[in-house]
RNA sequence: GGCCCAUUCGUCUAUCGGUUAGGACGCAAGAUUUUCAUUCUUGAAAGAGCAGUUCGAUUCUGCUAUGGGCUACCA
């Protein structure tokens, strides 16, 4: 096992990728990188019909926000570029020709017209239709038809597809990394498409094959959808003779609905109020959008550890990994067999432990563009201790504004509730007696203050939240916020008095 | 319908034959507190069912049930 590891990431460019996408090339990548092996990306753009233009940039940009970086393939290059599909079409028709010769495959003239009406026939029957050992001969196919007329028809010009002739009766036996071994009868696996007529391209199981052996793949981890088209996949390493050198599998576990049942879709987002796709996406065919986890102000780190803990664990409690953590911890070994519900909530508490630990610095870096949204301009320095003040309550940086926005912005209007219940008696009183304490201290600092007007407090006798709310409501304007020094220490002492002074001119007590 | 895969608290999961079945999210209660959070403590909460193997099964095997995937000239 020298061999060095190679995986691939091959998404098809027909949307936006979905969390699921992400989690398998995340998988890819910490698989490749605790290996010391190579990550290649390919783009499976084998489906003309529903190729979707842009598809292929959120799927690059994706990654790169994600922090999943590409060894080798489109957008990189590499030593066996091409590595998108559609620029190596000769190729693959060679491959699907040898096989022809060798008697691995055949082609058939039925269209896919003719085949509909034959399987809603079969249906109308009770019976399903299988391409399969037992219908082929029967079929136009270069099995039942001779040379010369295979020949007629393909010169003519007549359209044609290139079937795998599938074993009648023969035991496949395969080996998964997660799953351990597993066992299908080829009896009941049909005469699959490898070359298509209508766009004169592979089908994925063709492609997939040729390219994973042309570009050395030695671990293939892909989602659990493609379980059952393993074996097709065994006997065509066979059938191409190569055996020796075909990659290990690994089916990973799917991604599934927090409610409900079915794998995760773009409409559970809609509906549910998350998520589904790492960025936003408008599609340019028919202007429809997706919220992505990066507009909604998720970091990518608390994103991708979220993904990497769904459906995998590290045998220990730690739940929280960098990128290199995960990378240390990682093995396929520890992925799990079944499906993992996805949980909107634990993904929110992810990302609060990432913003409780970000420093004010870089809080301030994302915090910036959202204070100038709202028309403020403040140095960073300043945007980041707003952000530190308040990160403990925010779980995305999107929150920060409506937990800071008094810092910036003095209070003209008071929440009512607390008018009402501080905005009256002795309080306004002790408001303007509170003002002179404040506006005889110099050191304005968080301890200072607190210690010469806590200390003013219990010299007076005073109660502590009578005199701290009814100054909160100057301050902030409402029953909210941190600790009042925290407050003063950052408006400093001319707008604390300031906002005092407003609050004492302009509002009436109330009786 | 056929084939394949799976099955531990509501959810994500630990356990690799012997445990008071552990942790996390969420939930509840309490503590802290000048508001709101944070934080801390505590609590409720699980081996789908039935056989079998075994001195002993959550763990191994079989069946049933349930869930999921696939069953296209889509990936």
């Amino acid at each position: 096992m020298s061999q060095q590891v190679r995986v691939r990431f091959a998404p098809s460019p027909t949307g936006p990728l979905h969390m699921g996408g992400v989690r398998t090339a995340l998988y890819n990548y910490l698989f490749a990188r605790s290996h010391g092996g190579r990550m290649i990306l390919r783009i499976e753009d084998t489906d003309s019909q529903r190729f979707v233009p842009g598809a292929e940039e959120y799927i690059i940009e994706s990654l790169r926000w994600c922090g999943i970086e590409i060894d080798e393939g489109v957008g990189i290059g590499g030593p066996h570029a091409p590595y998108r599909q559609s620029e190596r079409r000769e190729i693959y028709l060679k491959y699907a020709l040898q096989l022809v010769e060798a008697g691995w495959a055949y082609y058939a003239f039925d269209t896919a017209a003719e085949l509909d009406a034959m399987r809603k026939q079969a249906e109308e029957r009770g019976e399903t239709f299988a391409y399969n050992y037992t219908v082929r001969e029967k079929m136009p196919t270069s099995l039942s038809l001779s040379e010369a007329e295979v020949r007629e028809r393909i010169d003519r010009g007549d359209q044609w597809v290139i079937r795998f002739k599938m074993p009648a009766d023969e035991t496949v036996e395969m080996d998964d990394l997660i799953r351990g071994h597993v066992k299908v009868n080829t009896s009941t696996l049909d005469d699959k498409v490898l070359y298509k007529s209508v766009d004169a391209l592979p089908t994925y199981h063709l492609a997939n094959i040729v390219d994973d052996h042309l570009m050395e793949i030695s671990h293939v981890i892909r989602g659990e959808e493609w379980l059952p088209s393993l074996p097709l996949h065994y006997l065509l390493y066979r059938a191409f003779g190569w055996e020796q050198s075909r990659p290990q599998f690994a089916h990973l576990p799917l991604l599934l609905k927090p409610t409900g049942g079915g794998k995760l879709s773009k409409r559970d987002g809609d509906k549910m109020g998350f998520p589904v796709f790492p960025l936003f996406w408008r599609s340019p065919v028919t202007g429809e959008t997706a919220r992505g986890y990066r507009e909604d102000g998720y970091f990518p780190e608390a994103f991708v550890n979220m993904l990497a803990l769904l459906g995998w664990n590290p045998g220990t409690e730690q739940e929280l990994f960098s990128m290199s953590e995960l990378i240390g911890a990682f093995s396929l070994e520890r992925v799990s067999k079944s499906g993992a519900r996805f949980q909107p909530d634990k993904a929110k508490w992810f990302n609060a432990q990432y913003m409780h630990r970000k420093s004010d610095a870089e809080l301030a870096s994302l915090f910036q563009p959202i204070l100038r949204e709202h028309g403020v301009e403040v140095p960073d320095e300043v945007a980041g201790r707003a952000a530190g003040i308040m990160k403990a309550r925010a779980s995305f940086i999107t929150d920060l504004w409506d937990l800071t926005s008094y810092f910036f912005i003095a209070p003209r209007e008071y929440e009512e509730k607390q008018v009402k219940k501080y905005w009256k008696g002795d309080n306004p009183a002790r408001l303007a007696e509170v003002r002179e304490v404040l506006a005889s201290i110099d050191d304005f600092s968080l301890e200072n203050t607190e210690r010469i007007v806590n200390a003013w407090i219990a010299e007076k006798g005073y109660g502590m939240g009578q005199i701290m709310n009814t100054l909160r409501l100057a301050l902030v304007g409402a029953g909210k916020g941190p600790g009042m020094y925290d407050v003063t220490s950052f408006l400093g002492k001319e707008e604390t008095l300031r906002r005092i002074d407003y609050l004492l001119a302009n509002l009436k007590p109330v009786e």
